[in-house]
RNA sequence: GCCGCGGUAGUAUAGCCUGGCCUAGUAUGCGGGCCUGUCAAGCCCGUGACCCGGGUUCAAAUCCCGGCCGCGGCGCCA
């Protein structure tokens, strides 16, 4: 090999025209193989693309000729030679002066990369190194990078902090959900199933504007496609608020800026142009009180949910087709929701305390971020715990945090997941997470 | 947790309802061969499967029961 030869991303070559005609170095995956007697044509894939090399009895030397016989499908090499104008389908190719085998699969293929999506979910996961080779899958976890980027470089812009707060707990916390216990040293504690008392410590704590990207843990055994037992959630918290629609215009200006970045930027188009979608950015995201929506959901869909209840997600799902044809929005809040269905730190309305200051976000009629203001006063905390039932004494350590000087303040938890499925219109959200779990699965 | 649907080569499927013609078909992969410009390469040969256990029957991939596994809906949630 020509050690001084740098390997290129296939992606950043081909978009090289001066290298035409000079030496150059790829390294990938071998994606197929059409071997035509004296002449082989390797397409090799790495994460940024596809380019065909090839290997020429008589042009090519003949140990070339021979490793390159050698070469199975997802065979891993490094090849260089003369970058060449051809009649590939890239308009480019590399004429293969030197061949170098990295690796080569050692058993047949459980799933070819190429058709993949083709097979069950189960064998993808049960496969999903060979899975995520197929660029269709590749493009997923691209974007779901991105948002995560996103989502970091829009709350550092607006003068928040990013915190990183345990996922060993010693409380079950909030909101009932079902946590997984874990022995902590022989005593008991458990797996977080939000930051939601670690970011509302970090604003007391005067950090004032905080924000997290980190796993979450939920013992609950939903079967259905839109549930992880362990997901990535997007979290902000920001003191010093008016009332929660401060909480709502910074989801919001969040999700604009990322749709409106998703719709501009040239290297994402191909991420939307493989899942066929079209990015709307609402000029403002509507905002309807559940009591609103009761009446929406009656009025147009002849819809009944009974006064003063959670919407299901039938519900939500026609919330998402209301916005989409009234508003020209993919993005829905619903606020107000009634206390009984809100955990206890929500703060309740001054003037009508069955209802709170809590909103949901429906996006393509899926709740992805779930939010609202909290009750910083200490006395009004303990009164809210007693009315759902619930020991003070097992959240004192949490009580303890606004003894002594907690500002108003509010936040919202987004499943990353679940903004990835539905801006590509994934149909199940194990598609969305690199390697899922379910109430079945722990492998790989 | 409750309720439904399903399990055939490595992968994806046909066959199952209406049991026998199934020595289980097809595609792709895999192994071998031919081919000097392929690009879903092509052609020839080969390889390989009825989830497990029990039952019904002259006869079970096919019907029945149990188990295991998978998928989905609901509740709930991000």
């Amino acid at each position: 090999m020509h050690g001084m030869l740098k390997r290129l991303f296939i992606g950043d070559l081909l978009a090289r025209e001066d290298l035409v005609g000079s030496q150059v170095r790829v390294c990938g995956w071998v994606h197929n193989i059409r071997d035509v007697g004296r002449i082989k044509f390797l397409v090799l894939r790495d994460r940024t693309g596809f380019i065909q090399a090839v290997v020429k009895a008589g042009e090519a030397p003949e140990w070339v000729v021979e490793e390159a016989s050698k070469l199975k499908l997802e065979s891993v090499v490094c090849v260089d030679g003369v970058l060449a104008r051809g009649k590939a389908k890239e308009g480019v190719e590399v004429k293969v002066k030197s061949i170098r085998i990295l690796s080569t699969p050692v058993e047949p293929l459980p799933l070819e990369p190429d058709t993949s999506t083709g097979s069950i979910l189960a064998t993808r996961l049960n496969y999903r190194w060979l899975d995520l080779r197929n660029p269709r899958v590749t493009k997923v976890f691209l974007l779901e990078s991105w948002v995560a980027w996103q989502f970091r470089e829009y709350y550092r812009s607006q003068g928040f902090v990013e915190i990183f707060t345990p996922k060993i707990v010693a409380a079950g916390t909030e909101s009932g959900a079902e946590v997984f216990p874990v022995i902590y040293f022989g005593r008991e504690a458990f797996l977080a199933q939000s930051p939601q008392f670690y970011k509302q410590f970090a604003v007391i704590g005067g950090l004032e504007r905080v924000f997290e990207v980190g796993p979450v843990f939920r013992a609950e055994p939903h079967h259905t496609t839109r549930h992880l037992t362990e997901y990535h959630s997007l979290d902000i918290e920001l003191g010093f608020i008016e009332g929660y629609e401060d909480v709502m215009d910074y989801v919001e200006g969040f999700f604009k800026e990322m749709l409106g970045n998703l719709q501009r930027d040239p290297q994402l188009k191909p991420i939307l142009e493989e899942f066929n979608v079209d990015i709307l950015v609402p000029k403002e995201v509507p905002r309807v009180s559940i009591r609103d929506a009761y009446k929406i959901l009656e009025e147009e869909y002849g819809k009944k949910i009974p006064y003063g209840e959670d919407l299901d997600s039938e519900a939500e799902r026609l919330l998402g087709d209301y916005a989409r044809k009234h508003y020209d929005s993919d993005l829905i809040f619903v606020t107000e929701y009634p206390w009984k269905v809100r955990p206890f730190y929500t703060m309740r309305k001054e003037d009508e305390p069955e209802w709170t200051y809590g909103f949901d976000l429906l996006y393509k009629g899926l709740e992805v971020v779930t939010g609202g203001q909290r009750e910083h006063r200490y006395e009004v905390l303990l009164d809210n715990l007693k009315d759902k039932g619930l020991n003070p004494e097992s959240f004192k350590f949490y009580l303890d945090f606004f003894k002594h000087g907690a500002p108003p303040h509010g936040g919202a938890g987004m499943g990353l997941e679940r903004i990835v499925m539905q801006t590509l219109g994934l149909d199940n959200i194990r598609e969305a997470r690199l390697l899922p779990r379910d109430p079945e699965r722990v492998t790989p």
